[in-house]
DNA sequence: TGAAATATGTTCTATATCGAACTAAATGGT
DNA sequence: ACCATTTAGTTCGATATAGAACATATTTCA
């Protein structure tokens, strides 16, 4: 059996949604976060804790889809209040990896566990299969939104 | 019969996904607009198209939920290049209405054809229904995320 | 009414973000 | 081995974005 065919305005649609969650959630965070850092800092934190330190510059950067000089930008914030180390690339000298410190490690939690305080109150009201169903649907639009970028 | 109960930790990873999703279709639409122009400006012509022309710069702020400063820096941007014309308020003499020229209509009309065409090739790797079930959970999502805004 | 509270939009300032050009190192093809 | 190409990261300049303070108009309510 075919998929059923699918048109752009529903995708427009989609993207724009998308986006004002993305604003809506983006504030929400920020508010939540000392002076001048900013969602993408825990972003990171976050990421260097799920999925493993020691990643490069790159891979990060790659892994948020944004440009290498933002990331740069973003990482020598997170270093200048020294929450991340930053050490040479073992074997690529052109290269760094990417190091939480305990001070780094100790503010995501804490940021996290503030954050998912504040979020509680909305949590019944999305029902858990749905939020699964949609995760998996928008991983999905991720990866192929990936490939498809030249 | 109860939902089923929810847990933040999957809540941070829809709204990580929600992030990089974004971030490509921002990349996305931007490579495909000229010169200065950015995602917010094509999505305010959008907006009023779809929504109807005479809104207020604060009914559009809070259609895409940003400051409504960063409004007016992006309608200020429209109107610089003629594709919005502002008129003032019927009634409210605090507030402007906001207005497509046809310069306007018809960027919106270029650039909407011009992201669909290059769009086309990812739209048969998703399933319509699929579509449609995500893009009215993100609605819900949305609503309550405003709502829970204080 | 009239004063206090609220709402709309702008300005000012600081910072995030990104494209383009750059340096340095690694890779690939001959 | 050598040179061209690619890759990692930074720097620079331009622009988007948002918080705070502001000016003006409206609403509320005593």
């Amino acid at each position: 059996m075919p998929k059923t065919e699918n048109d752009p305005l529903q995708f427009f649609a989609l993207f724009n949604e998308i986006g004002i969650i993305q604003q809506l959630g983006r504030t929400f965070f920020e508010e939540r976060l000392p002076d001048g850092l900013v969602l993408p800092h825990f972003s990171v934190l976050n990421h260097l804790t799920r999925v493993g330190e020691g990643r490069t510059p790159m891979q990060i950067a790659k892994a948020f889809q944004v440009p290498k000089n933002s990331m740069t930008n973003t990482l020598s914030g997170l270093e200048k209040r020294g929450l991340i180390e930053v050490r040479p690339h073992p074997t690529d000298k052109r290269s760094k990896t990417i190091w939480l410190t305990d001070a780094g490690r100790q503010f995501r939690a804490e940021a996290m566990e503030r954050v998912a305080r504040d979020m509680a109150p909305i949590l019944p009201e999305m029902d858990r299969v749905e939020v699964a169903g949609a995760l998996s649907f928008l991983t999905h639009l991720r990866e192929v939104l990936d490939k498809a970028r030249d």
